[in-house]
DNA sequence: AGATAACCATACACAGTTGTATGGTAGCAA
DNA sequence: TTGCTACCATACAACTGTGTATGGTTATCT
C-alpha cells in the first residue's frame, strides 16, 4: 500500500502491481510531461525492470490509456458533486474554489499535465472537451438554481471556469494568504453579488474543512 | 521571405537562414511541444541536413533559447499596447479580446506551446511568469483609469486574464459567431458594467478592424 | 513435495536523436 | 581564374528509447 515502506532483509522486496506502475506514471507525467512517461525512466523510478512492465501491460499505448481513465476517476466526480448539492450560491462558488485547490478531492498538477497532453493528442483532447463542457453546465446549473437567467447564468459560469482553469494554467507562485485577501472582491467579480460574510469567515478560517461541509463523499 | 515558393530547375535551391530554422522550429512547437523540436524533424521539414542546422546554431539550446526571444517579441508588444492607449473601458476590454484573437497581432497557438513548455522548465517559467505579471498590470491599469478603486481593479484585471488564459488553454472548438452572441454578458460579468451599445456593435461587425483603430503600429 | 501459474530480470534487435568530423559546393572578391 | 569564405551534405560515434524472447524466481494450490 505504501511504496515509501522500508524494507530490510527479513522483508523481502515486493512484488509490483498493475496500481504501482500507474502511479509512477502519474508522477512522471506531472513532473515532465507525457513524453517523460517512458519505461525505462519509471522502471528505474520503482526499481523495478523493463520487463516486468511488459507482464502488467501490453505497450506504451496501454499504460497511457490508462493514465487517462485514472485521471478521470480522480478528477470528475468530486468537483460536480459539491456544486450539485451547495444549499446557496455563496457556498457553491467557494466550495469551486475549495475543492481544486485540496488535493484529497482534485489532483491540480494531474489536470494541467492532462490538458497539456491533450494539446497533442486528439483522442485525449475529445475525453478533456467532455469534461470541460459537463463542468460548465454544472457551474451554470449552480448560478441558474440561485436566480440568475440562462443566459447569464451560463456566461458567467464560463467565466468562473476559464478562470479557474486559467490561473492554474499559469502555475503561479502565489501563497493561499494572498489569493485569500481577495477573496470578496473576487466573489463579486464572479457573481455580480457581495458575499456573505459568514460563509466567507468560515472558508477564510478553514478552506479544507469548508468543502467537507458539502455532501456527500459516499455516492 | 516564403517557404512555399515554387522552385524551378533554373531558380535553384535558395539558401538557408537563421530565420528559416526559427520559423520551423516554431511550426513544430506549437503543433508537437518542444519535445518534438528535433533537428532532424526540423531538417526534413525544410528539405535540408542537419548539418547545415549546426552551421547556425551551436546545440538545440540554442535553438530554444532563440524560440523564447521569439516569443517575447511577438506576443509581448501588441497586447500591452492597445491597452494602454484605450479611450474607454468598453474599447480597451474589446480590444483585448480582438488582439488576442487576431493573429496579426499575437499568437495564440504559440502562447499556448509555450505556456506548456514553461511546465517542463523552470528558465522558461520564469520568464512566462515576468510576463503574465506585467500584462495583469497593464490590464489593472485600465480598469483603475476609468473609475475602478485599485484593489477591484486588480482582481478584476486577474479575473479577466485568467479567464483568458484559461479559454485558450482549453483548446475550445467554438465558431466566432458562438462567442460574439455571449458578448454583452461577457463584458457585464468582466465589468460590472453594460456595454455601450455603439462599441459593440461596431465591435460585431468586424472585431480585426476594431483593434486596429487603437493606435499605434508604430513605436 | 511437486506442479502450475504469476511475476520479474537479462539480453537482444531495431529505430531514433544529438553532436562532431570532414569534405564538398556555391558565390564573391581580387 | 584563383582563392577565400560562407554554407551545406554525408558519415560516424555515442546514447536512449521501445518491444520481444527467454529463462529464472516466487507464490499458490493440491
Amino acid at each position: 500500500m505504501n511504496t515509501l515502506e522500508i524494507r530490510t532483509e527479513t522483508t523481502p522486496k515486493p512484488r509490483l502491481g498493475r496500481a504501482d506502475w500507474l502511479r509512477a506514471a502519474m508522477f512522471c507525467l506531472m513532473e515532465g510531461g507525457i513524453d517523460a512517461v517512458q519505461i525505462t525512466r519509471l522502471a528505474t523510478s520503482i526499481s523495478a525492470s523493463r520487463g516486468s512492465f511488459y507482464w502488467h501491460f501490453k505497450s506504451r499505448q496501454e499504460l497511457l490509456d490508462s493514465l487517462l481513465d485514472e485521471w478521470f476517476a480522480v478528477n470528475s466526480k468530486r468537483i460536480t458533486q459539491v456544486l450539485d448539492h451547495a444549499d446557496s450560491l455563496d457556498r457553491g462558488v467557494l466550495s469551486f474554489f475549495a475543492v481544486w485547490t485540496n488535493p484529497d478531492n482534485f489532483n491540480s498538477p494531474l489536470e494541467q499535465a492532462v490538458r497539456d497532453w491533450a494539446r497533442l493528442d486528439r483522442r485525449v483532447l475529445k475525453v478533456v472537451r467532455r469534461e470541460d463542457a459537463n463542468r460548465i453546465a454544472v457551474i451554470a446549473a449552480l448560478f441558474e438554481r440561485f436566480g440568475y437567467l440562462p443566459q447569464e447564468a451560463i456566461v458567467r459560469a464560463r467565466v468562473l471556469y476559464f478562470a479557474q482553469v486559467g490561473y492554474f494554467a499559469m502555475n503561479p507562485e502565489e501563497v493561499i494568504e494572498e489569493r485569500m485577501s481577495m477573496l470578496d472582491d473576487y466573489f463579486f467579480a464572479f457573481t455580480g453579488k457581495v458575499l456573505d460574510a459568514e460563509v466567507g469567515s468560515l472558508f477564510r478560517h478553514d478552506w479544507i474543512a469548508f468543502s467537507k461541509t458539502i455532501p456527500s463523499k459516499g455516492n
